[in-house]
This record gives C-alpha cells, sequence and structure tokens, in this order.
DNA sequence: GCTAATTCTTTACGCGCGTAAATTTTTTGT
DNA sequence: ACAAAAAATTTACGCGCGTAAAGAATTAGC
C-alpha cells in the first residue's frame, strides 16, 4: 500500500486499469458498477490508498454527501449522547456528519445555520433552541435545505419531527408517583427554553385533574441553559417561601432536578422514599448524569436510540426521495426508578 | 440585500466593479487590499450577499482556512466546554473550526484524523485519547499537518503541547487536605485512560512522602470511559475489602469521585467535612457538575480559559509561520472548597 | 509635479472531479 | 451462437475559484 503515490483520480484510473468516470461512480456508489470491476477497484485502493479530494468531489456535484447535526447546547451530556447516535448512524449509511452546536445563543444558531448553507449538506438534522430561536430564519434554511426536527418541535417545520412524548412522560411519571406516595407539585422554569416544557406542564395539570388532586405548579425565575443553577436556586427560594405544598416535586427535566437536589441538601432536606426522608424528588429526560446523583434520580427516559434512529432514518429516506408529507413522531419514555423517588 | 442573486465570484465582481483577482484576494485576507476597494467591496456585498463556494475555495488553495478540534470524548462536559472555548477562538481569529470525537474509540481516534487529513486542515487541535491511541500513526498525522496536543501529552507529538500541571494539581489537594484533616487515600483506574493519571499518583506519592504520611493508593478494576460506574462499583469493592485506611480520599479526577459519592450513598456513608460526617470527598478537575453533587464536590480545577486559549493562540502562530521548538506549557489549577472535604 | 512604489485589471491557465453523449465492450437470456 | 441489455470507455466540457504574469492605474514621497 506504498507504490507510487497517486495525487489524483486520474492516475488512480490508470492504475487500477479502470477509466476515470467509472472510477467516480465506483466512489459515488460503489454498489453502481460491476462487481468484478468493483474488485479491481479495491484491489487498486489497497495497494495505493488514493482518496478523493472531498472539495473537488462536491464542488461539481448538486446533491453532496454532507449532513449537518445542529444541537442547542453540546455541553449537555443529553445532546451529546444524542448527537453521538446520530453521527454513527449517517456514517454508516455514508454520509459525512459534521457536528454544529449553536452553545444556547440564537445567533449562532442561525451563524450555523449559515456556515451549513455553504457545505450544500444533502440533509441537516436540527434540534432547535425552541423559544428563543430566530423562527423566520430557520424557516428559510428548511425551506432551502431538507430538514429533519429532532427534540423540540417548531410547527410544520421542515421534513418532520422526530422527539419524545412529553405528554406520556409527563402522565406516566406523574402517575407513578400519585400511586406511590403524595401527589407530586410541579417544579419547572417560568420562561422555559423549548415548548416541550410547557406540554410537560400542561400533562402533569391533566394528571392531576384525572386523579382529583390539586396540581401545584411552582415557576421559577432565571433565563439560559444553566439549569442546574436556576433549579438550585430557585429550589431554595421555593422552600424558603414554602412553595411546595406535597412531599413530592416532578421537575420539569432532570437537570433542574440536580439543582434541586444540591438546594436540598444544602437545607438538610433529605430526598428520598424511606420513611426517613422528608421529600420525594423526580426529574424527566434519563440524563445520562441521573443514574449519579446522591440519591439517584428517579426519572423517565428518552428512547436515546429510537430517536436517534427514527430521525436520520427518516431524513435519509427524504434525501433518497422517499418524500413523505410532515408528520411528528414522538416516542414514549420508559420509567427508571431510583432512590429518589 | 435582495438585488438579483449572485452566483459567482464573476458576478459579484461584476456588481461590485472590482476585479474577480482583487475579489479573491479580499475574501483571503479583507486587510490586502487598500481600504477604498475594500469598502466597496463590502457595500455590494451588503447590498447582494455573496458567499463564495467554499469548496471551490478550497480546492485550488495549498492552505485552507480549516481547523480541525479533535476530544477523546464529547459527552464528558468537560471536553465539550474546552472544546466550545477552543471553537470560539479559531472562529475570532478567522478560521473554519470543525469539531470532531472519538467517542472513546482509537480506532475511530484514526478514522476522523484521516477524514480531518482529506480537509487539508490549516491545523489541528488534538485531545488524544491517551494510552490506547495509536502511537505511530497520531505520529504520522503530526508529520503532515500542524498539529498542537492539548489536556493529554504523548511525548514530544506535534507543535507543542498545552495542559495542566497535574503534579500541581495533586501536590496542592493533597496539601490541603492534609493540613485540614486526616491525610488522604488515592483512588484511581488500576488501568487509566490516559496518561495524566500517573502523573497525578506520582506527585500524592510525593507530597505524603514530604508531609511524613504513609501513602495509600486504591486502584480500582475498569475499561473503558465510563468513569462514574467504574467509581461507583470500585468505591463498592474499596469500601467492602476496607481499602481506605484514613477517613479522606482524594480521586484521580472528578467522575470517578462522582461515581465514588454515589457508592457513598448506597452504602449509607455520609460525606463531608461537618463533625457528623464519615468520610471527606475530594475530585480533580473542576468538571461543569461537581458544584452539583451531593455534597458538593471539592476539587481542583483545570484554568480552561487559560487552557483554550495558550493552545489556540499557539497553534495558530505556528500557521502564521512563527515556528517554535517543542514545548510543553502546563497550566496552574486552582482550589475550589466546597462541602465535600 | 515628478518618479517610484503600490495596487488593481486583464488575461490566461489549472485544480480535481462531475457529468453527459456517443461508442465499444461485456454480459445475459434463449 | 445470437441479439438484446447492461456496463465500461472515450471524449469533452464545465464547475468556481486560485494564482501567476504583464500591463495600466492609483497612490505616496519628495
Amino acid at each position: 500500500m506504498s507504490e507510487a503515490t497517486i495525487k489524483n483520480m486520474e492516475e488512480f484510473s490508470a492504475v487500477s486499469g479502470i477509466s476515470r468516470p467509472t472510477v467516480s461512480k465506483y466512489f459515488h456508489d460503489p454498489d453502481s458498477v460491476r462487481q468484478s470491476t468493483r474488485e479491481r477497484i479495491e484491489q487498486a485502493l489497497a495497494k495505493y490508498d488514493y482518496r478523493p479530494n472531498i472539495f473537488a468531489m462536491n464542488q461539481n456535484r448538486k446533491l453532496t454527501k454532507n449532513v449537518g447535526i445542529v444541537v442547542p447546547l453540546l455541553s449537555d451530556p443529553y445532546f451529546a449522547e444524542i448527537a453521538r447516535n446520530l453521527e454513527q448512524r449517517c456514517i454508516d449509511a455514508g454520509y459525512r456528519p459534521t457536528l454544529f452546536s449553536a452553545h444556547g445563543d440564537p445567533n449562532l444558531e442561525i451563524e450555523v445555520l449559515d456556515n451549513l448553507r455553504s457545505l450544500k449538506p444533502a440533509g441537516v438534522l436540527l434540534a432547535p433552541l425552541g423559544r428563543a430561536s430566530h423562527r423566520d430564519a430557520l424557516e428559510k434554511f428548511c425551506d432551502d435545505i431538507p430538514t429533519l426536527i429532532f427534540d423540540s418541535s417548531v410547527d410544520q417545520l421542515g421534513l418532520a419531527f422526530v422527539g419524545s412524548d412529553n405528554f406520556q412522560f409527563t402522565s406516566h411519571i406523574t402517575d407513578y408517583l400519585c400511586r406511590t406516595g403524595e401527589p407530586p407539585c410541579f417544579f419547572e422554569m417560568k420562561t422555559p427554553a423549548n415548548p416541550n416544557a410547557h406540554r410537560r406542564r400542561q400533562s402533569y395539570l391533566n394528571a392531576m385533574l384525572d386523579f382529583g388532586f390539586e396540581p401545584n405548579v411552582v415557576s421559577v425565575d432565571g433565563e439560559g441553559w444553566e439549569f442546574e443553577e436556576i433549579g438550585r436556586q430557585g429550589g431554595l427560594a421555593a422552600f424558603a417561601s414554602k412553595q411546595f405544598t406535597t412531599n413530592t416535586i416532578l421537575c420539569s427535566n432532570d437537570r433542574l432536578a440536580i439543582g434541586l437536589l444540591t438546594a436540598c441538601y444544602e437545607l438538610g432536606i433529605k430526598v428520598g422514599r424511606d420513611s426517613d426522608c422528608a421529600i420525594r424528588v423526580a426529574g424527566q429526560d434519563g440524563h445520562p448524569h441521573s443514574r449519579y446523583t446522591c440519591p439517584p434520580l428517579t426519572t423517565i427516559s428518552h428512547d436515546y436510540d429510537g430517536v436517534s434512529t427514527h430521525a436520520a432514518d427518516a431524513l435519509l429516506a427524504a434525501i433518497d426521495g422517499h418524500v413523505e408529507p410532515w408528520k411528528s413522531t414522538r416516542l414514549q419514555g420508559k420509567l427508571i426508578l431510583r432512590d429518589s423517588a
């Protein structure tokens, strides 16, 4: 694998004994050439180790093999995990994924999409920031480039939406909490970053109504993506003003719950379901970290694998021309019982 | 900013009244053209909103403006945070960073570097996996492409190394622990993922020697990057066999400590520095999550900002031709006192 | 105002590959 | 073995821009 060095497809086609256009076809799709031809190319490939120039490839092609993956906040392990899944699926399908993060900033989100444009991607997997996103900029982007929205939906935007069934999430875990102890208060941000939060609140209200319990939503101040800190400070304030009317708190998401647990610790409030515990705390998301809080957090987990599989499959199908009307797919969550509730 | 649509540099040069080669020069470096010319181009730019085709730009250029950022595990918020910093600094300097993660897999690390090659990057910021990295593949890569190594050093590899002073880290926090209570045991992985761990163990041994205390290193089994789980299970095992000989445990890193805290919780061992606490636990890294453990984790934090500034600056300087002999820069950590120790 | 130094324009070619059309070769089915 | 179908080859052009060279225009220095 180290004879004379090959510098372009012309030279490679010479040493492989296959014409350049056919070699070009091979690189575009190895299955598009005859088996015997493919073998000859791959022999030469093993021997000379040539790779087509990616810039020249993409310059003159209407459709590249690039796929953009955009998440709102990569430093959140939840998104990092989803992104990893999506990345792998794109690679397996023969695409070149590139990862981007808006780092919680709506302006950066626009900038990212702008840069993405110049990559002429075949498609994009986009988890929008949510409330803070510039709606019209997203819309324009989706008009130009096949985009699948995941995690946080924005109306009928893009090819389709894939995410979790937030109503099921909250009704399921509320149900569990009601059956096993006092009915939960609902702990959330007053101005949440994305619309999932609203669904969860509504679902909580519905579930409590069904049970015939009085709902109690505690909404705390705080902007941005520092959910743990917001949960901690909001929790301290809520305890101080005795806003929690039962001994059970369902948090709108795990990161908020993690902050609330810290607040409980600071106040000396013992969390758990044992008889010597003062309150129960539950989260929602199945955050990678939730297993290691003290106490480990009872939560309801996204179907990480399901969401990423569905999202990637739907996008790649659309790229391949299987266009379908806009559709919203929401996967069910799985209750994870741990010590906190 | 929406007259007739411009599709290439030729057309743009026409509407701007500047010749194409000059426009090309402008996009390569706006300062390389006369001020009055620059203004005319930027007026047209505001009016017609044209962007050069990135593939055509890079195809025929010996040096692109691409920069690769490679981390071993993006789902670790520590790396996500560092990556975010580096990304921003590259953008500010006019480069186009692309983020990659080896996802803990040495084969993927090689694959990433291989793909990176085809982007003809002007330079690469690489945090290697460490022990598991294929040494010779990294070496070959660094021979071909200006690469700055950060976080975890591999001998004299690349342009330079920028990371943290692990000796200082551990001696500093060991010092603190010794002065404020019983001397610490050292809790680590038997086969750690990267060489920083060895430095920390050695530094612990030195520090204990200086104090005249008997060191006690507890090394636990476990492969891979699931540090929390390794810390938890290793902790359970170590407590069961009474391997901790004092009431203070210094963990080799924060993620291990987080797992250990979970183990303590499971065993009903109260952690903290109050009189009613059974043991003290400290970590190392200043992990983003360490603030929110219960109890909040005493640790020694990387200088995130310093490391990323130094790393980016050194790489960009090298790209600009300011070549210097290989150098290792190790920044000091800052003790963060919290409730756990 | 003059010359010299900058900066810009013109012209021209090449990068590496995509892609289309026409032709030739190989494979397939009977 | 034959014609039809499939695949490969030859030829040729274009993509959008980098870049070099030579000449024209502008600027700077005195």
